[in-house]
DNA sequence: CGATTTTGACCGGCGC
DNA sequence: GCGCCGGTCAAAATCG
């Protein structure tokens, strides 16, 4: 198992990234019982205590609050809402702002952002919640192809496998 | 000075 | 076929 270290108080995002990251390709879904299959993403949501993942599934999963099907297949997507006054939570990947769009749902803008890291194509969609002014629901698109530089991976021993990557490769 | 944000335009899918 | 709707592009502006 490994750890991770991060100096900011949004760990779930980050945690999630990470889930994506280990469980790139396997159709699972993800309920707040079942955060135990990712280990990473449960220390983070027991630190947080209030965030609620929604669902995650790699294709055919449905967008919180919608019924609208993704029909994009082999693209992990997660959707997940949390209680943050600001709308970027830092996950520790770069993000590039590339698109601003207000939805009819909601009144309130969606921002597109991209990971900003050559070769990576991980797309995430950050929303506030129009019910819930206060949450924001951000969901991640696609497996980052390299480790985040904000986030410190920590071996509990001399960790020697050294195929024990976090990094998703090839997905 | 390079990277990133901003913001309207553009485009493709889908429903009517 | 057309228009709506969601997603992306790209050029100018802005930031560090």
């Amino acid at each position: 198992m490994a750890y991770f270290h991060s100096q900011r108080s949004n760990d779930l995002a980050m945690a999630m990234s990470l889930a994506l990251g280990r469980h790139s390709g396997r159709p699972m879904a993800l309920n707040a019982s079942d955060c135990t299959l990712f280990d990473e993403a449960s220390v983070a949501w027991q630190l947080e205590g209030r965030a609620v993942p929604l669902m995650a599934r790699d294709s055919s999963s449905r967008i919180y609050g919608s019924g609208m099907q993704t029909r994009k297949e082999g693209v992990f997507r997660v959707a997940f809402r949390t209680k943050s006054e600001i709308d970027i939570l830092d996950d520790g990947f770069k993000w590039r702002k590339y698109g601003k769009k207000s939805v009819k749902n909601s009144p309130n803008p969606r921002n597109y952002y991209r990971c900003s890291t050559e070769g990576c194509g991980v797309k995430k969609r950050v929303e506030r919640d129009g019910e819930d002014p206060s949450y924001v629901i951000t969901t991640y698109e696609g497996v980052h192809n390299h480790t985040s530089p904000g986030v410190m991976y920590l071996a509990p021993d001399g960790c020697d496998s050294g195929g024990g990557s976090l990094v998703a490769g090839g997905f």
